[in-house]
DNA sequence: CCTCTCAAGATACGAACGTATCAATGACAC
DNA sequence: GTGTCATTGATACGTTCGTATCTTGAGAGG
């Protein structure tokens, strides 16, 4: 019985990360215990410990792997839509809401790591990238897509970023519906750029 | 010795909730046992569990009297600036950033708190009050400081008091200067208010 | 056929968790 | 004095935690 079935050591990680994933949205990363994240992925306990070097490495394992998920899902989502800087801009903050069962998945454990990683370094290093690219992109797609008069892209994207991730957060306890949101983005694009 | 020195059993769980704050800022909700409550809070383990039916209405308690302890200190920060809406309404989003130790702690306490409340109906009900009482009262302040033509204060508001927390977030983190975000600030304000 | 290595099962250990139990103290009414 | 009641000390119970240990099975190389 002890012995693999699949010879594929490689997408066992990825399995019980995926089963970290679905713990943290579901129950709280304070439920994610080793038993716990063994019996959500369908192996057995030891598995999880002969994986990762301890529950410390695990848990930023399925943060990393997670955030690079995101960012891999959200550029092929928004590659799909051409080029209009206007159109690409719309999608890159549409990306930080929670539109569908992944997103919002996605967005609540997210939000459990972003509470830890206030105490604890490791964590907090994978939210600390080398500046704000996030932000320096939403920057450059204001400039492309043309701006009014009198209208600073860096300070616009500044709040942009921040509020719409804000909204998003919103839209997980349903304290706004979807529609106003949206809505609250599109007000805003049109004050921003220059044509309608 | 297992009296009472001090005739006071209501300070006692005031006590105690700030220890919860104090734990939870430092090192995380997650640190926040019974036993440690009470070293921080420099009483016995079981006088945390005679003022507290379980751990959980702790928690909850906690989280309540620091939000209200929150909004007491808010008003009277802002009721001492006077009358002038433009002023009033800076204030009240620079009330949403850690700009001291206090302003800190607390952030980082709702932060952790609000994270837990994704998974924890009894703690989601603390933040989501009726309506949208900080959001209407930007919103409020923003018409009452005169707004541009073409601007809708409901909007504004919407953004930014996501916006501006997201960006209290980031302080956290040192991901902004503190000159930086309020830099933003006064960029929106002007953007948003008439007079100059 | 043998053996070596990677992967996993089975089990156990010490620590820490929330909570329960029982006794003891001080303040106060009468 | 002497009960009474609110509060606290001291201790223990059962559970769950992360992790360590030992063993077993499967496949590859010689």
């Amino acid at each position: 019985m002890p012995a693999p079935a699949e010879p594929e050591p490689a997408g066992r990680r990825r399995q019980i990360a995926e089963a970290v994933w679905r713990i943290a949205a579901e129950r709280g990363l304070q439920m994610a215990t080793v038993r716990e994240i063994a019996a959500e992925a369908g192996v057995s306990p030891r598995v999880v410990q002969y994986h990762f070097t301890d529950k410390h490495h695990l848990l930023l394992y399925a943060l990393q792997t997670l955030q690079k998920e995101n960012e891999r899902h959200g550029r092929q989502r928004i590659a799909a839509l051409g080029h209009d800087p206007r159109v690409l801009l719309r999608a890159t903050l549409e990306e930080l809401l929670p539109l569908d069962d992944q997103r919002r998945m996605s967005l609540r454990v997210m939000t459990a790591y972003y509470a830890r990683s206030l105490t604890d370094p490791a964590l907090a290093a994978v939210f600390l990238h080398e500046g704000s690219p996030l932000e320096d992109l939403v920057a450059a797609l204001i400039s492309a897509a043309g701006l009014r008069p009198s209208i600073d892209a860096g300070r616009e994207a500044d709040l942009l970023v921040g509020g719409v991730s804000g909204l998003g957060l919103d839209l997980l306890h349903r304290r706004r519906t979807r529609a106003d949101v949206l809505r609250t983005i599109d007000y805003h694009l049109n004050r921003i750029l220059s044509s309608g």
